[in-house]
DNA sequence: ATGTCTTTGTGAACGCGTGCACAAAGATGA
DNA sequence: TCATCTTTGTGCACGCGTTCACAAAGACAT
């Protein structure tokens, strides 16, 4: 998951909770997928499968939304897609800036993904001079000097950092005091806003080591045999390139 | 949060919560950049206002990893860098495979934060044949067809999926196949896989849509005024910017 | 109309994650 | 050696999220 809002007492925004809120955008790409081959209708198991969730759940999720299915049928897949957008707010356009135009910033620049939901690269902002005029994506890169009076002038209120990590928090301060109160933090720091800011992570590292960690446990497991009482972790491929040298490299300095 | 593993009956991996192992890499990252600075210790305080979290909930992390702390002292730095390190799996090499080598993939294999923390990019995979052979990021291009081969001659494990979504589930079972029993998926797509391989997802516009969800909540709260009884469940209704057009957008088919 | 059959919506139980609060551990100094 | 002071490690309670299981709702056929 590279995701982890900063802060907020849990406050179960106007009675959604937070888990469902996630969810809801998998349930409107799973119905997005049926409108367009023209399906009428879906029973929640049918759209469970194709969002990847418990049908329970799926239905305990739509149940905080309102009572939209009919028993016995199921739900109507475009009443539906649209009383999901407009729950998530994509019914309104979402003008967003996208700052640290480098080898990411450009990538999301040219990702298509982002206009077909209501959200708007509103202008790319990049503190290298060089770059300043240069179009990514079809739209020119503007220096960092006119952050402020872009995020006022086009009333942009989410914000994607993707500058390097020294330069985040600097950038996110800015963004901040110019009217920003969302945001989507690609650099590897811990950003600290105001209350009332939200923040998003994505951390390719950290989901790589995630994955690093269930990997060596299958293959621990594995090498340990199948000695254990129960049989629900699968045995599982051999190690990858480990030859984890007998703990040969432990840092010479020791706690106590 | 763009994480989120697919299936899996909550099994408590070696008895480390999965919330925890999640954040193990937060505080590697804290902890490495306290060790460049050379701070000998830090205690349970310091060290999660560093990595932004509660200290109680620090403290609890690491006691699932042993008790590597001196009370009334705090925690050795390198001591503790080397336990979280060797935890994560981070102390062996990781080879790892990127397929799809479009916009986001380049900007992947640029990525420096990569090869820092013990995974290496073994190969770049396109199914391009005119990229066969291009360079990105000081590595040449291969092409699909090869794809098996270089799973198992350079016995990877992981692979990250940065291909259009409709080629996503094909490449993943070829990955499978192949031995990958790790996943990081970009393309906007519910893989399906066998147990036993984990797959996380990192989606740039389920993240957007979450902001935009809070983004539109603080806005009907602030145009609620604070007339609610509790500023803490608002009446909200009131949409922000929504000249709803008098639900002139409401799809015409209706459920009941 | 009435019965059957499908599928929703939800009450209830359970487990995980979080945070409080404090006893125990150990460092430090006299 | 003993007292004091800091900080860890954790028992405990609470709330959120998940899942089960089923009653109620409605479609559809007869
Ligand atoms: N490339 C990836 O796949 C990837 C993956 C995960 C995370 N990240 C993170 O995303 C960030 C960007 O990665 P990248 O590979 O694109 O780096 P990059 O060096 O290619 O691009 C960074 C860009 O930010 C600009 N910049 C620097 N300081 C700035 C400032 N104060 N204001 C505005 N712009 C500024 C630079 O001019 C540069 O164009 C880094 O923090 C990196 O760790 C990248
Ligand atoms: N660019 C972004 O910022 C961004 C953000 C979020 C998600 N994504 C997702 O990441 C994926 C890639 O995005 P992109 O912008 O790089 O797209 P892209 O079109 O630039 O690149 C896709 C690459 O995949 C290759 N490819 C296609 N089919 C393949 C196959 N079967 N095997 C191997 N390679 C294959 C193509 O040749 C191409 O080089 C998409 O699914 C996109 O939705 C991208």
């Amino acid at each position: 998951m590279a995701t982890g809002r900063t802060h907020r007492p849990a406050t179960r925004s106007r009675g959604i909770p937070e888990a469902t809120v996630a969810r809801l955008p998998l349930y409107l790409r799973a119905l997005t997928g049926l409108s367009e081959r023209s399906v009428p209708t879906v029973s929640s198991e049918e759209l469970a499968a194709a969002a990847g969730v418990n049908s329970a759940k799926l239905r305990k999720d739509f149940s905080y939304l309102g009572s939209y299915g009919t028993r016995g049928v199921g739900y109507d897949v475009e009443y539906l897609v649209y009383q999901i957008s407009r729950e998530l707010g994509l019914t309104q356009d979402w003008p967003v800036v996208i700052v640290g135009i480098g080898n990411l910033g450009a990538a999301l620049a040219n990702y298509g993904g982002f206009a077909s939901r209501g959200f708007r690269v509103a202008a790319l902002i990049d503190a290298d001079p060089a770059m300043a005029g240069t179009p990514v994506a079809g739209i020119a890169v503007q220096h960092s000097d006119e952050l402020e009076k872009i995020i006022s002038d086009n009333g942009v209120s989410i914000g994607v950092i993707s500058t390097p990590a020294g330069a985040a928090q600097q950038v996110c301060d800015r963004l901040v005091a110019a009217g920003v109160t969302s945001i989507l933090n690609f650099a590897p720091t811990v950003l600290s806003v105001p209350d009332g800011v939200d923040v998003r992570k994505v951390d390719l590292s950290i989901e790589l080591q995630i994955l690093a960690f269930h990997e060596q446990r299958k293959a621990g497991e594995e090498a340990a045999g199948n000695n254990a009482e129960q049989a629900d972790a699968p045995p599982l491929r051999a190690t990858p390139a480990s030859r984890k040298g007998p703990d040969g490299d432990v840092p010479a300095v020791m706690p106590a």
